[in-house]
DNA sequence: ACACTATTTATAAAGATTATAAAGAAAGAC
DNA sequence: GTCTTTCTTTATAATCTTTATAAATAGTGT
């Protein structure tokens, strides 16, 4: 199953002429395995093993090349880092302020949002992106607890 | 009508045995007074004049106070620095992908989303955040001209 | 005006991300 | 399979945003 979505990923790859070498293949096999959603020093650190001579700059330069064909999708979550998404079927995140664990969830039609939004800014309207904060099971019976 | 909207930021800060400094003052006023969503740079860049020997540590110290205070939002955008933005009513924000710009719109109950995600992940949902990504209507008309 | 304590300042440090230039490797042509 | 071109990787340095630290300063209640 996720090996269809790697191989799809990678053949949307080259039909945009990006070419695939090793280090991009393991970065998007990690991302697609992943349901962390990981920063890019945690790839970093995860493909440590595989190529010990990989460069920070590389994932990162990958990640935007992925993001730029649509693959991936970046995640901006307050003050650390960036972590990164690849993109499957549409879903938000919930996201606990104490731990940082992200969840997904599904949630349909927030279309016409896009359409007020379109309305009343005048934007032509791309996308959106929503999330959810909070406290998770984990955290919340962890403070229960005394 | 912001003079208001400042002397109720003001009370509210004395209430919580935050001192009201200059600074603190002259920050808050350039928030209350600014459609533009500022960086902490721009805060920083716009009381130059005032204080000259302001430090920048000043401008985060305080956007962090008035954070938890609940008086200002932070929005994370993407790869550059975080916006603040002056908690006023609830709004949400378009922004455009070409020039950056932030325009806010309202849009009534997205708190069934925070029902379903709360029941579907498990969390104890707090608040949500959502933005919608497109092109603002001067970028949209510059790029038809030809 | 005094004293107590929070805040500011100046500076350095940390952390994330990007720029640069040289070395290396994909992909298509032959 | 080899060549060639061009893209990619690597290693390093630089940049940018944000936070930590310690001494100097200034609010606030009395």
């Amino acid at each position: 199953m996720s090996e269809m979505q790697l191989r799809d990923a990678l053949d949307s790859l080259k039909g945009t002429g990006v070419r695939i070498t090793p280090q991009r293949h393991a970065i998007l096999e990690f991302l697609v395995g992943s349901m962390s959603h990981p920063t890019a020093d945690d790839i970093y650190k995860a493909l440590e093993g595989k190529f010990p001579n990989m460069s920070v700059a590389t994932v990162y330069n990958n990640l935007r090349v992925f993001r730029e064909v649509g693959l991936v999708k970046e995640l901006t979550y307050g003050d650390s880092s960036s972590r990164f998404d690849f993109v499957t079927t549409d879903h938000y995140h919930a996201i606990c302020q104490e731990c940082g664990k992200i969840v997904d969830f599904h949630y349909p039609g927030l279309d016409e949002v896009e359409h007020l939004a379109s309305h009343v800014t005048g934007f032509r309207v791309n996308n959106h992106r929503m999330e959810v904060y909070g406290v998770c099971q984990d955290c919340g019976t962890k403070k229960e607890a005394h």
